[in-house]
RNA sequence: GGUCCCAUCGUCUAGCCUGGUCUAGGACAUUUGCUUCUCAAGCAAGUAACAUGGGUUCAAAUCCCAUUGGGACCA
């Protein structure tokens, strides 16, 4: 009962622990800015602990690199490894000599215990027990083993782990998201929860971090679910609070399976590089496993630390959409304020090659952008978009100028009235090159015979000649662009081809 | 294999706790129409779901049980 207080009167603090195996995974990004959300709201604080136990497959590269995601997705952390905080340090590979000190503590106490097992023993009971029907679990043999024996082995170098010893008892614990849920402990075995006294494994290392770390919510993936009653169990012994537990639904592929590689991305950082907005990408990630409970779809950081509550998450797994991402995307990016749109563009077209520093204005850039902006689902999309504006000669087939039935000579036809409606032209300003076109695609027609209101016939063989492709902007923003020298350039190049 | 979790349109979800207002609402996708030289964007409309079976109740998407299906974890 006294737990009880103690939790409702703690202070927020959640945390997010990745392991630097590898890059940021979109759903660690979520779990991260789930607790984000959840301290904001709760005027807490949220802390990034890396989890680099596992020294063979850490790497310090994968930190910065997780570090670097969260900050571009705007989730900031109020302690961790890079700014320091009053619980650190916030790596558990600066935090061994303290885990030791428990697990010394706890063979002391007899609450753990060496164990000398080979693997191969471990194996062969375990294939023996899976096949009479039952759950593997360690069967105890080191156990009860004497002091002298274990010094002995120890003595010996005997490869060894600690073993906890794991009470007969059901372990029953409040998830916010999942309610009551209950664990038969007595199905688990004594768990391994050192390889050393230098090397403790997972479990031990989330519980006693999360102690003196002072965590109040652990807030997490699904996976960890399974994990909880070993953790509650350790707490238990160490004379730990617990702190209040609440399991994210996973985020999936689309056959249901845990999002994975193979399927599609799973790094932030591929997003980040394909050119999603973080706006897009968090308020996409924050609507799979969580809604108002409104019709509300729109929201930004700040809106979320506001309106986020914990108690309306899911319980099932949603699958990861990317056609909604990209929908949520294309939004963003028609929303962005052209300048830093264009700023935003900019490297890709530079990657591609396309854009040489000094040769398009930022103006004229911009221009270009504008009239992209609708078709672009994320930004590296601009390339493919905005290529015709930077070609010097389109490479395209004769047939392409044909606007329905039309004949070589048809379209010849067009092409100089176009030629001639533009050269006439006073001022090359988008309106005028518009109205002047739009009505001489109406003359054109009555002179042809061609269907009145059908303006295809003149401004098709146009945009093709201008654009040299299928799909384009309009003819009036492509030539009000391109200005009326290349405009015409372009006219009369097509004119050639037939 | 064991344990645990989950189950409303193709997808994300509202509704479920506190049964009747649900002929089940919204969004993405899809289809159609409008706009239109194209592709987008925009606007309008349409198709589409309570996994199954039992209870409880005057009444169940909503409460209970079972089944089925999916997933995670352990190894």
């Amino acid at each position: 009962m006294k737990k009880d207080i103690k939790e409702k009167s703690m202070p927020v603090r959640v945390r997010f622990a990745p392991s630097p195996t590898g890059p940021l995974h979109v759903g660690g990004s979520r779990t991260a800015l789930f607790n984000y959300l959840f301290a904001k709201k709760n005027n807490g604080k949220f802390i990034l602990r890396i989890e680099d136990t596992d020294v063979k497959r850490s790497e310090q590269k994968w930190t910065d690199e997780i570090i670097e995601q969260l900050k571009w997705l705007g989730v900031q952390w109020d302690e961790g490894p890079d700014i320091g905080g009053d619980f650190g340090p916030y790596k558990q590979s600066q935090r061994l000599n303290i885990y030791k000190n428990y697990l010394e503590k706890f063979l002391v106490e007899d609450k753990a215990y060496y164990c000398f097992c080979s693997e191969e023993e471990l194996e062969s009971k375990r294939q023996e027990q899976m096949s009479r029907g039952l759950a593997p679990k360690y069967d105890g043999s080191c156990a009860h083993l004497s002091p002298e024996v274990v010094q002995k082995n120890l003595a010996e170098g005997k490869q060894s782990v600690i073993r906890f010893r794991v009470q007969n008892k059901k372990v029953k614990f409040t998830d916010l998201i999942r309610g009551e849920v209950e664990f038969d402990a007595s199905l688990l075995g004594d768990i391994v929860i050192a390889k050393s006294l230098d090397n403790p494994l997972f479990h031990f290392a989330v519980v006693v971090d999360d102690f003196l770390m002072q965590i109040s919510h652990v807030i997490r993936g699904e996976e960890h679910l399974p994990n909880t009653p070993r953790q509650i169990l350790l707490q238990e012994a160490l004379g730990f609070y617990h702190p209040i537990y609440a399991h994210l639904p996973l985020m999936l592929n689309a056959d249901r399976s845990k999002l994975s590689k193979r399927q599609g991305d799973v790094a932030v950082a591929d997003y980040h590089r394909q050119g999603y907005l973080p706006e897009a990408l968090v308020n996409f990630m924050v609507l799979l496993g969580w809604n108002p409970g409104t019709e509300k779809e729109l929201f930004t950081l700040a809106q979320l630390s506001k309106e986020f509550s914990i108690e309306k998450v899911q319980k099932a797994g949603a699958i990861f959409n990317i056609q909604r991402l990209e929908f949520l995307n294309g939004l963003y990016i028609r929303e962005k304020p052209i300048e830093k749109l264009t700023k935003l563009c900019e490297p890709y077209l530079k990657e591609a090659g396309l854009l040489v520093a000094g040769q398009v204005s930022q103006n004229k850039l911009q221009e270009i952008i504008e009239v992209s902006k609708t078709r672009m689902k994320k930004l590296s999309d601009i390339v493919e978009l905005s290529d015709l504006f930077f070609h010097d000669k389109p490479s395209y087939e004769k047939d392409l100028l044909k606007w329905s039935d039309m004949q070589d000579e048809d379209v010849k036809e067009a092409l100089l009235l176009c030629d001639r409606i533009l050269s006439d032209l006073k001022t090359w300003e988008i309106k005028n090159i518009e109205e002047a076109l739009i009505s001489g695609a109406g003359e054109f027609n009555k002179e042809k015979g061609y269907p009145e209101k059908n303006k295809g016939f003149l401004l098709w063989p146009l945009r093709a000649a201008l654009s040299g492709k299928k799909t384009s902007p309009s003819p009036f923003e492509i030539a009000a662009i391109f200005g009326r020298e290349k405009t015409l350039k372009r006219i009369q190049e097509a004119i050639k081809l037939l």
